[in-house]
DNA sequence: GCCAACGTTGGC
DNA sequence: GCCAACGTTGGC
């Protein structure tokens, strides 16, 4: 199973908000590099749902419930998006700050290249997070 | 509010 | 096909 990462603005789409939803489609993403990553997930698959701008803490871990579709909002119909429903939130938000702070994480995409909406998260980066943000 | 990174557009 | 101009994202 694989992990990933999604950024959200929490002005336009919050982690409160997608805990009321039974599912959301995670469209808008116009970028290719994110839209391949959407493209590799798989049913089951879990993604931390990262609130950039505001916040700039990973704050919780949604799963992946449809997999790529195009995205209906996309006139183009070149790109994709994909159904997540919220699984659960961080018992305590893993900030960006941290991340940088902590050497295990050096390689993530969300510091190497902070443009990218949508990444993938090793497993080893995964227990990380988990672990420090004293989750399960 | 500023700026770095980076993607896209359009002139040549 | 190159590259300057411009727009967007997102951290600070």
């Amino acid at each position: 199973m694989a992990y990933f990462l999604l950024k959200s603005e929490p002005d336009a789409w919050s982690w409160q908000q997608q805990q009321k939803v039974k599912l959301d489609p995670w469209t808008g993403v116009r970028n290719h590099q994110a839209a391949n990553f959407m493209k590799a997930m798989r049913l089951g698959d879990t993604a931390f749902f990262y609130h950039s701008n505001i916040g700039k803490e990973i704050v919780g871990i949604v799963e992946v419930v449809r997999e790529a579709y195009p995205d209906p909002t996309d006139e183009t119909g070149k790109f994709v998006c994909v159904n997540v429903a919220a699984k659960e939130s961080l018992a305590r938000p893993v900030t960006l700050a941290e991340i940088k702070l902590n050497k295990k994480l050096q390689e993530m995409h969300l510091i190497r290249q902070s443009r990218l909406s949508v990444m993938p998260v090793t497993d080893a980066q995964w227990r990380e997070i988990i672990r420090i943000s004293n989750t399960k």
